[in-house]
DNA sequence: TATCCTTACGGAATTCGTAAGCATG
DNA sequence: CATGCTTACGAATTCCGTAAGGATA
C-alpha cells in the first residue's frame, strides 16, 4: 500500500472514474494509474470500482467504505507535512482564506493589512464565492478558513465559530423621502422598491423574515451579491437599498445616505468555518485571532475538541 | 512519504529510540531503518529526533506533534486492508479478545463456544490479564475487544460498552458458622478472615466501599487474582470466600456452600470495551451479539459515534 | 470509430542490504 | 571497547512511461 495508489483512487472517484483523466490531474500515464489501482484492490483483496467491461461505472460496497479512510488517509498525510513545515519555517507558508464578497471586501482588509504586516513571509490567498462555495473550498481542502454570514454552519463536516455580529442599514439617494420619517419603520420601506443581496447572501434571510414578521410583501426589484452592485442601483435611483451597515463609507458613497436598520432586522452573525481533521498552522491562529480578537488560538482549539463528533 | 518510514518513526519511538531493535522488529536492515527516518525528516523538514552525537535519545518538538498522526495514519492503513478483508471472506479472520480471569473463565465460555459454532472459520484469540493489562491490549491494537469490570471506564481512548451486571457471593465450606445466620449481615462477615480479590479485580473496591460505609474493617488474609485460586483457600479453610457470584458452581464445588450476598455488596456492571478508531469486522459484532444480546451492531456503533470526543 | 482500459516490455530510478567508518558511554 | 548510527556502494527490485491490443458506447 503506498500513497499514489491512496491519490489515484480518490482521484478517480473525483473524476467520474475516468482514469485518462486522473493520469492527467496526477500527471503521470494512464496505465500507471491503472495499476495503482488494481494493486490496491488486490491488496485488500476486495475490488473497489465496479467495471463494465473495461471501464469503470463506479464504487463497489466495499469501495465505499474505503473511501472514507482513504481521505483521511491522505489528509493525515498532508496534515504531517504541515506539521514539519510549521516548525521549519514558522514565520513562512501559505494561507488561504475563501470569504464572500461582503467579507473580502469590507470585514477583511483590515485584519488583512494587520496581518501582513505581522506574517510578510507568508502568502495570502483570498478565494472569493457564494457561502456555499465557501464552504466547498474548505471542503476540498483548498482553503484552510472560510467566513460567511450563512450556510457555513449547516456543514456538520465544519467547525464555526462566531466572529461578529452586525446590522443591516438602508441606503438611499440624497433628498429620499424616506429620510423625512424620524423613525424608519419596516412599512415605510414597504413602499419603495428595494434593492438588496440575493437569496442566501449576507443576512438576506433576515431581511426577509423581518418583512414576512410584520405581514408586509416588500418588492425586491433588484437582487445582487454584493453591496457595491446594489449601490450603484441605488444611486441610479432604482430603488432604496438594505445592505450590512458595514458597506456604507461615507467618504466613498458621497451620493448616498445610509440609515441604521438595526432596529427593523434581526441581527446577523458572521461565521468563520475550519475543515474537521485539517491541521491550521501558528500563523492562521494569529489570523483569525487577528480577525476576530475574541478567537485566542485557546478559543478555536477548544471548539474544535468540544465539537468532535461523527468520526467514524 | 511512505508507510514504511512512518512504521520506522513509530517503532523507533516504541524501541526506546533504538534503531538496531526497530530494524530487528520490522525485519529490515539497520542502515534502512536510518535512512527512513532521515528521508522523511527531510520531506518535512523538521527533525523528529532528537540526536546527541549519533544517537537518537527522543522526541523534538515537531516529533511530539507528528506522533500521533502517524499512529493514525498506520491505524487507517490497516483499517483500509481490513475493511478489504471484511467484504472479502465475511466468515473468516482472527478474532482477539482480551479479558479478566474472571470473564474468560465463566462469562465467555457460552459466548465462545456458540460463536465458533456460527464461524468456525474465525480463529479466536483469548489473551487474559489484569483489567489494566486488558486496556493496554486494546490501546495496542493486539486486542479487538475487551472485556473487564474494572478500569476500563477510565480511558478515554477506549469506547466501553455496559454487558450485564452482576453481584458477589460469600463462599463457605460445608458446615460453616455462618451458615447459621437467617440473613446474612456485613457484620457476620468482617468476624471471620476473609479471602477474596486483589485490590483492581472483579469489583474488589464494591466490596472495600460496602465494608468501609457500615464502618467495619475485615481482615482479608488473602487477596488473589481469580476465584478459583479464592476458593481452593476457602477449601482449605483459611477463610470464607467472596466472589462473583457466577464463579460458584454447584455441581464443581462439591466442598463449597455459595451464600447470596447480593444484598450487602454494590451491584457490579461487566464492561466491553474497543479502541476508538479501531474498525472491528462483522463476525466481531457478531461476537459481542453473542456475549451480550443487548449489544446489537447497531447499538455499538451509536455508542461508538456518541462518544467521539477529542479526536484532534 | 473514438474513447478508454488492459497488457507487454524495456529503461530508469529507487530501494535495500552489506561492509566499512566513526562517535559515544 | 562495545554499542549504535552514518556513509558508501553495488545489486536487485520496483516503478513508470511508451506502445500495442481489445472492448464498449
Amino acid at each position: 500500500m503506498n500513497f499514489q495508489q491512496l491519490r489515484s483512487v480518490r482521484e478517480a472517484v473525483r473524476c467520474g472514474f475516468n482514469l485518462t483523466e486522473v493520469a492527467t490531474v496526477l500527471h503521470t500515464s494512464q496505465p500507471g494509474i491503472s495499476r495503482q489501482i488494481r494493486d490496491l484492490e488486490a491488496e485488500v483483496g476486495s475490488p473497489i470500482f465496479v467495471r463494465s467491461g473495461k471501464r469503470l461505472t463506479g464504487l463497489t460496497e466495499p469501495g465505499r467504505a474505503m473511501l472514507p479512510l482513504i481521505e483521511r488517509l491522505l489528509q493525515d498525510a498532508q496534515n504531517l507535512r504541515r506539521v514539519g513545515e510549521e516548525f521549519a519555517h514558522e514565520q513562512r507558508g501559505t494561507l488561504s482564506i475563501a470569504a464572500t464578497h461582503s467579507q473580502a471586501r469590507y470585514a477583511l482588509p483590515h485584519a488583512v493589512r494587520d496581518f501582513r504586516a505581522q506574517f510578510p513571509e507568508v502568502s495570502l490567498h483570498l478565494h472569493q464565492g457564494s457561502p456555499r462555495q465557501v464552504a466547498s473550498l474548505l471542503l476540498a481542502g483548498e482553503a484552510d478558513i472560510g467566513i460567511a454570514t450563512e450556510a457555513l454552519a449547516s456543514y456538520p463536516q465544519l467547525v464555526t465559530l462566531p466572529c461578529y455580529r452586525w446590522t443591516h442599514s438602508v441606503v438611499v439617494p440624497h433628498g429620499h423621502p424616506l429620510l423625512r420619517h424620524e423613525r424608519l419603520e419596516l412599512s415605510h420601506l414597504a413602499e419603495h422598491p428595494i434593492v438588496t443581496y440575493d437569496q442566501g447572501y449576507t443576512g438576506r434571510s433576515h431581511i426577509d423574515d423581518a418583512f414576512a414578521a410584520a405581514g408586509l410583501r416588500p418588492q425586491v426589484v433588484i437582487a445582487a451579491m454584493d453591496a457595491d452592485v446594489i449601490k450603484t442601483y441605488v444611486e441610479l435611483g432604482l430603488g432604496i437599498g438594505i445592505v450590512a451597515s458595514i458597506a456604507i463609507d461615507a467618504e466613498r458613497d458621497r451620493g448616498l445616505v445610509g440609515i441604521d436598520a438595526r432596529h427593523l432586522f434581526p441581527l446577523n452573525l458572521t461565521r468563520l468555518a475550519l475543515r474537521r481533521g485539517s491541521v491550521l498552522r501558528g500563523f492562521g491562529f494569529a489570523f483569525i485571532e487577528t480577525f476576530a480578537p475574541s478567537l485566542s488560538r485557546d478559543a478555536v482549539v477548544r471548539a474544535f475538541l468540544d465539537s468532535a463528533h461523527e468520526d467514524a
